[in-house]
DNA sequence: GTGGAAGCGGAGGCAATCTCCGTTCCGCCT
DNA sequence: AGGCGGAACGGAGATTGCCTCCGCTTCCAC
């Protein structure tokens, strides 16, 4: 089950921790793809992982094309929907949250690891204003192609999270997927831009020990 | 601090427990509203909350005002925007909302008074699908109608995490702000359709007592 | 019943999504 | 080298949703 190999995440593209980062992202596994073809999707990407960061995940597709050179119908035949060019563009923070699982695993105390992926998590899943919602999307309906890296997502979740409950250090009730919709929820709340540091830090020490005072004998929630 | 007294969600439309329920939502508080202006207004919001209720939160308002037999004007005249829309329509549903409030002040148990709040905020939260991203948004920049009874709820749930907190059942660190913010994020995430009653059974208990194992001398989270 | 104002509604401006198809450009093959 | 076939382009435009403006209708008070 657990597999210690880092998973990629995107079919093509395989990454482990040292290698130097291919600077084009995802160059499609089966297309020679002609020059300007080429040109015009790197000039595409650039220009969408600006107005992404710029804008949120929402920010107009038309005027992305506009500002990149290329009329609508290239970046359409490109990336043929909205997630399809939200995927290509996180493509290299997949490559940063990798190397954070890495060195996650690396770590002795396995609560520490996993406190570690899932700060790394917030991290990802803020790289975007609104990225959560089509995360959360993905992963319910896995016809997105942001579904693919999610599963890779879920999954690194659930090994960190074996791992701790194997040391009594996570309640064994609870389940990968529980703890990263979870985590997506967290984040959701706090990539809108107003909530200060302080409820984040709140927020996220609910995550780890609730709400509810400790030093008592239920044995469960609910 | 405590104001035992429910407060109304809106500004007029005072509601106590026993109330008859006011069949008409919100009658607009100054206004003799002419006869063809209260029934167009009665069959937008009638035709909203359905619509609401079956296509969630951003269903179109032009398509509402064709069904209700009103020119997009009418509607955009009687509700500004489209969150003023939401609101009314939701005025049944705060009434209730209250009401709960009412019967969990009443419980002995302040952690079961508050455990019965959070979940009347949840059903509420999940009234139409995608509620709970204008209710961040509210709470946010409190311009919005919606502001005003979203600002009454995270009293509510201030009211009932002091009691538990006095009780020593509830973390003495948490805010109602934090708490409120929380309930939101697992509401985002449950109410999409496709979370089944497992996971929503898990994201509460989470909420409750975190994902750690209890039973150790960690003071803190983070 | 009539005047004046409250209210109506739809035409239309604007912005965004996505498609279709005539045109352009690339690169292979002789 | 130069030409051919098809890959790729790009922009016009159909569609949908938001929201406003303004000439017309309807109500109601007198």
């Amino acid at each position: 089950m657990r597999q210690h190999a880092t998973p990629s995440l995107l079919p093509c593209a395989r990454r482990t921790l040292g290698d130097a980062l291919p600077m084009n992202t995802n160059p499609p596994d089966k297309s020679p793809l002609r020059a300007d073809a080429r040109r015009n999707r790197d000039s595409i990407l650039r220009t969408a992982a600006r107005h992404f960061a710029a804008n949120g995940v929402n920010t107009s597709l038309d005027e992305i094309a506009r500002e990149a050179g290329v009329g609508p119908g290239t970046l359409y035949r490109h990336f043929p929907s909205r997630d399809a060019l939200l995927a290509a563009t996180l493509t290299e923070r997949q490559a940063d949250i990798l190397a954070r699982a890495d060195a996650a695993r690396e770590m002795a105390c396995s609560e520490a690891a996993l406190t570690e992926w899932l700060r790394a998590l917030q991290d990802y899943l803020a790289t975007y204003d609104g990225l959560p919602a089509p995360v959360l999307t993905a992963i319910q309906e896995d016809t997105s192609v942001l579904a693919i890296s999610c599963e890779t997502l879920v999954a690194l979740t659930g090994e960190f999270l074996t791992r701790a409950q194997k040391d009594g250090r996570a309640r064994a009730t609870i389940t990968p997927q529980g703890l990263f919709l979870s985590a997506l929820g967290i984040a959701w709340v706090l990539n809108r831009a107003g909530v200060g540091e302080t409820h984040r830090r709140e927020l996220e020490a609910i995550f780890v020990v609730g709400y509810r005072e400790r030093g008592r004998l239920l044995d469960e929630a609910e």
